[in-house]
DNA sequence: TTGTAGGCGTTATCAA
DNA sequence: TTGATAACGCCTACAA
């Protein structure tokens, strides 16, 4: 382009994006230009030469393939999706959508930099296919033992100890826990927050194991919990408070509460860990944490392309739990107004 | 790469994209080794080389600037975006996400071959945006009177229809629909299909218009829906149906006639349009339709595609649509047992 | 049937 | 401070 309105190519490309070469002048002139004409570098040619591609990819469960181990929120991953994209773009960077690889070589047809890998397990297929593209990876979701050493999450044990501590606030003296059956990273350390902390509290632990098995979509998580939560809830010393630790299983529980004929909150509370909309629509609404998504989806975008900087990010990044309080674990004397802080 | 191994690079070339030049022996050799060794051409490199990316863009409406326009089901758009970059990589294409633009240098920044745009409406500020860019468009919604001429979307009179069908099926006489007061191209084609239904059916057509001003979310939606549902069954002659033509409505509706002690569906049918997890959670159960986001972005990118190619393909598609018939417009005799299709 | 060479737009190096 | 030039990897017209 520009050679023709002044000088060469190369003194277009330093003062474009060079350090201190050129002349004040020339600069703001050959920037100007650029404007007027709308000119961009042309990003083929700059990755060719420069080898990067300035492209993230963010590998996503393919929904056809959703084995139970990749059960989660659709909500929450649009919205990591969305923020993950608006990060690289800030950055300059451009994200690219990548559907989970049955073939390596498929992955590498579209060259990117590096890659967020959402909600590894300890035994992901797809992590092996990705140690083998040796590219800078991060994890967006628990690190798995090591397997990913770079990775952003919220923090699981302060989050359990965060509900059931509201939960006991609120009078509940059987916290019951909800427990999927998926050998999850996040269920794990949830799990063993709540020991640990029924340990403080003098506190006998008692959890349900919920069967995930041929589950996969929203509504059959809810109908495992509610099966699980009618067996736990007609027990002869039934808890009055369930943390589900799963999304679908505060539906489920809710609606197993009042089959039996158990108000909420005053016979049982109920809560779950992860925030989804549908929490909102029960009746009464559902406690829950806000996991912040788009907060999670930047700072996994920005530990990437520190990587790409050639630098160590601090890692794990740990980022923020917010409870929402809703009705379903609210005890306060005026239960007719309206209490949910959400 | 491959000029190591045999042959030199421009049979390399032939032999893996070329038409018949090569020697079938040779054309095997060389598809062996690249296999072996992994070789993928480099993308940068071919692009620079013929113009084109292998990209498609999918502009998604951005979080942050939501504007009452966009109020879409994030549900929704995470489908869409998955199941569009899984057909993209079926095509060897990759699938950008973008964020909604400001600027359209912004976009170019990283060079698509096309660009398929998420329910455009009449005053979109991003169409003039992405005119200006020249690259080949489809859009996944209406398309907004000519201003997108290829487009995907469902059948918004069918759907209408179906679902008016259904619910005087189920005996309602007096159908009401709840508005939302936004300008959207589907709404006004799902009122003026109640409109003519009304009229073949000797029905009074009234329609409720629920505001949206300063609404961003699924909960506000369903709380504007809320007051103007308990407005419009508090009047004497109350309708016994609503159709709730916006995400979140349904479940405002539900909670509405729950207060108002109207038993669902006994005293009153609820159905909503669009299908979204919440609808299940509620209590009854609400009926609506499934548009397959997932089908619809398929279509989309095929549609692009073909584009690409120089083809007009049929434009629109119009995708099919299913009732999910759930307890909320079930009034058959046994109310006890399972009554959800879904 | 195969090798050779030029050029796509950038950027880095070197010379002016 | 700037201009010329080579090279990144691929495709393709042309020569062998």
């Amino acid at each position: 382009m520009a050679a023709a309105c002044g000088v060469s190519v190369g003194t277009v490309s330093y003062a474009l994006n060079g350090k201190g070469r050129v002349d004040a002048d020339t600069r703001t002139r050959i920037r100007e230009t650029a404007d007027r004409l709308g000119y961009v570098a042309n990003q083929a040619a700059r990755g060719l030469r420069s080898g990067r591609t300035a492209t993230l990819g963010l590998l996503m469960p393919t929904p056809p393939q959703t084995s139970s181990r990749e059960l989660l929120s659709l909500d929450w991953h649009s919205q990591v999706a969305v923020a993950a994209a608006d990060a690289a773009f800030r950055a300059d960077h451009a994200l690219l959508l990548l559907p989970a690889p049955q073939d390596p070589a498929q992955l590498l047809r579209h060259p990117v930099d590096g890659i967020i890998v959402t909600d590894p397990a300890r035994d992901d297929p797809r992590l092996p296919v990705l140690a083998g593209l040796g590219l800078p990876l991060v994890a967006l979701g628990q690190g798995v033992g090591g397997l990913v050493p770079n990775y952003v999450t919220a923090d699981a044990e302060s989050t359990t100890r965060q509900m059931l501590d509201h939960l006991a606030q609120q009078g509940a003296t059987r916290i019951q826990l909800l427990v999927p059956d998926a050998g999850w990273e996040w269920t794990r350390l949830s799990v063993s927050a709540y020991r640990y902390w029924c340990g403080e509290h003098d506190h006998a632990p008692t959890t349900t194991l919920v069967g995930l098995a041929g589950t996969s979509t929203e509504t059959g998580l809810a109908d495992a919990a509610h099966r699980a939560a009618l067996q736990t809830l007609s027990a002869p010393d039934r808890p009055d408070a369930l943390l589900a630790l799963c999304l679908g299983f505060g539906v489920g529980a809710s609606r197993a509460a009042q089959e039996l004929g158990l108000r909420v909150p005053d016979d049982l509370l109920i809560a779950q860990d992860l925030d989804e909309p549908s929490l909102q629509s029960t009746d009464p609404p559902i406690t829950a944490a806000d996991m912040h998504p788009r907060l999670q989806a930047k700072a996994a975008v920005d530990m990437l392309l520190s990587l790409l900087d050639g630098n160590h990010p601090p890692s794990p990044v740990i980022t923020p739990v917010d409870l929402h309080l809703r009705a379903s674990t609210d005890r306060t004397p005026t239960k007719d107004s309206a209490p949910a802080v959400s």
